[in-house]
DNA sequence: CTTCATACGTGTATACTATACACAAATGTA
DNA sequence: TACATTTGTGTATAGTATACACGTATGAAG
């Protein structure tokens, strides 16, 4: 593929891609130092990155999150492109956001030397323009969560409804009524109840559902 | 604002519009001639071109449409960034694509030596990955009816509830019960009945209603 | 081994919302 | 005056959403 005429060259195209996780069944944000004097130093800020010319945006967020953040197999989806001209006070740079989500495995276990999750009421302040980023994705996510099995790719594996429920709640922001939240999310047949129980909890142990799917699919409006 | 370093910019940065207006009550799109040899001759797509070093998304978006299809006051949102390295057959170009929406004097008054509106069902085969651009269109385009007003920016100032009714048939792609419509569209507080009655049809003329608001709002689900 | 603390799992009655459905009224035309 | 056309309206029924409380299973502490 060649490369575009000089005279409509004149901004880079990045991909900044706010990820988050659930760690100790809260939700957290990704972030990582930024230091690009002489506008941003000493703050934080996504992972983000340049595209290269052999790839997609979505190619250029995965190998971001893999070179950045050593971390494979998150969910992505394209969020929204932030073309402000002086949304990087450097120079020209328009950015293609990407919305990241991972299991609570990996965001546990996470250690990268630079990149730490930090609890999302936390995340102000950030370089560049990605408070605003951060704030586009969590509005993208309260949408989806409601309207997909988004659900699932903050979860692991086996989860017990109580956690399902609790996750709705932390990104509606508002609280559920038990029984309903069961009745509702049962009936809609995405989840199986796994046959086996949570262990080494001191207090009667849940059952352990999965999704039926590991596909994202569309809902009915819950909640 | 300075340009990014030369070794970052291999892309060109582009908007496509898909305009879409109702003319005689139907669902038309905007596209014009595109004639780009080797790759791209006697075929059309929808308006497009270059972002500028002073502007963003949007504003190269509202420009396109005015320097190529002479419209001004369009609604216009971010649609989706089209990024595949080979999008565009000569060179590469990545493109942040706006839904655009006119209202039926607009579309019906059109006249343009190049541009012109044609019914949705006849757009394929298109330029670029233009078709694509348009199926993503659309699927927002029923997206956003059920859940906010943006119904407003493709009616007249005065319309009757049943050419609200139709549009909505049209978009969702299936009809809708009249009394049932009727109750749920102005439960929502989101019409005012203007008083004035349609003139000049051979029928029983309707009552004309306008949106309280000329701006977007977000609706519970409709149809 | 009993008691306690904790979180799990369940059903029903009521209010609300969605759906299905048919006919009289107002206009222009013949 | 009769006709063709489209408007505008109400009710009964089914389905869905909501509000709400207590017995049960487990581990820990005494």
């Amino acid at each position: 593929m060649k490369i575009a005429p000089e005279k409509f060259r004149f901004a880079a195209l990045a991909v900044d891609v706010p990820v988050y996780g659930l760690i100790n069944g809260k939700l957290h944000g990704l972030i990582a130092p930024v230091n690009r004097p002489p506008h941003y130093v000493n703050v934080e800020g996504f992972l983000g990155g340049m595209v290269d010319a052999k790839e997609n945006a979505l190619e250029a967020a995965q190998r971001v999150l893999q070179e950045k953040g050593n971390l494979k197999d998150v969910y992505l989806e394209q969020l929204y492109t932030f073309s402000e001209v002086d949304r990087d006070k450097r120079n020209r740079v328009v950015s293609v956001a990407h919305l990241g989500l991972v299991r609570p495995d990996t965001a546990a276990a996470y250690a990268h030397p630079h990149a730490h999750f930090v609890p999302i009421q936390k995340l102000h302040d950030l370089a560049y323009d990605h408070d605003e980023i951060h704030r586009a994705a969590l509005a993208r996510l309260r949408g989806n969560i409601t309207h997909s099995t988004i659900a699932q790719f903050l979860l692991p594996r086996h989860f017990t409804l109580t956690e399902l429920q609790s996750l709705y709640e932390m990104i509606l922001g508002h609280e559920l009524d038990k029984r309903n939240f069961r009745k509702k999310i049962l009936a809609l047949e995405i989840l199986k109840d796994t046959g086996r129980m949570q262990e080494g909890v001191r207090n009667r142990p849940a059952a352990l559902y999965t999704f039926t799917t590991t596909k994202l699919q569309e809902l009915p409006l819950i909640a």
